[in-house]
DNA sequence: CGAATACTTAGGTATTGACATAACTATTGT
DNA sequence: ACAATAGTTATGTCAATACCTAAGTATTCG
């Protein structure tokens, strides 16, 4: 339970920042090394490199280093974890929804939010 | 580009956590309110409700107040963009996946990493 | 009405995240 | 050998997160 669950997290928490989607959406359309990832964004290489090792550990990137240069690839297995648990949350929530519209509509609805 | 952006970082954000991914595995099987939700969870109420507040502001989960009770259910668009957005990724890395493997076979191999 | 219930708000601490600058190591080009 | 290149490490700042306790507010029950 919890290693599945830690695995989910860096996966999830990875994708929730706009440069590192950016940069997974670069790598879609093949590998990189660094400095050419780093180079559409306005930002200090060190603080770049966070970016990357936040992807890494979330497992959705590998890379190597040949010489001084390392070059990253995509890696696929915690996508498909990730969008496998929204799937998964998704089918269930769908045929529930519906149900509750039709619990709340039985309310008195005070019309109270917020 | 900003504002779907945005939804994605607040969507992804909010599934970072054990806890409000167990909250949304509880709300997939119906409709609770915030103290039957918290229920299992060894935290305070006021910290508990803060994860209440990231998934609404990831607009994964919705809620009304009736009489002093609120209640929280699952909302789908969000998890929609979401694993739409994984998915289209994950279409287009797995094209590319196998032709990188192929480059980097091609190089030198210098054995190191980290 | 007064007590219990179901949240809410306020305020505080500690850790983590997102950047930056400075300085360093390892490789490669001349 | 020396300069340039490609990363990397070490620190530091500032804001946001994740918790907590204490003290409300609004509803409902007896």
């Amino acid at each position: 339970m919890p290693t599945s669950h830690r695995t989910l997290d860096n996966t999830f928490r990875a994708l929730a920042a706009p440069a590192r989607r950016a940069v997974l959406e670069r790598l879609s359309r093949g590998p990189a090394a660094v400095t050419e990832l780093a180079e559409p964004f306005d930002m200090a290489l060190p603080s770049f490199m966070q970016h990357l090792r936040i992807l890494e550990q979330g497992g959705l990137v590998r890379s190597r280093k040949v010489g001084r240069v390392r070059t990253y690839e995509i890696a696929l297995p915690p996508i498909d974890s990730a969008s496998d648990w929204l799937r998964a949350r998704r089918d269930t929530w769908e045929r529930r929804l519906d149900q509750f519209d039709r619990d709340l509509t039985q309310l008195p609805r005070k019309g109270s939010d917020r």
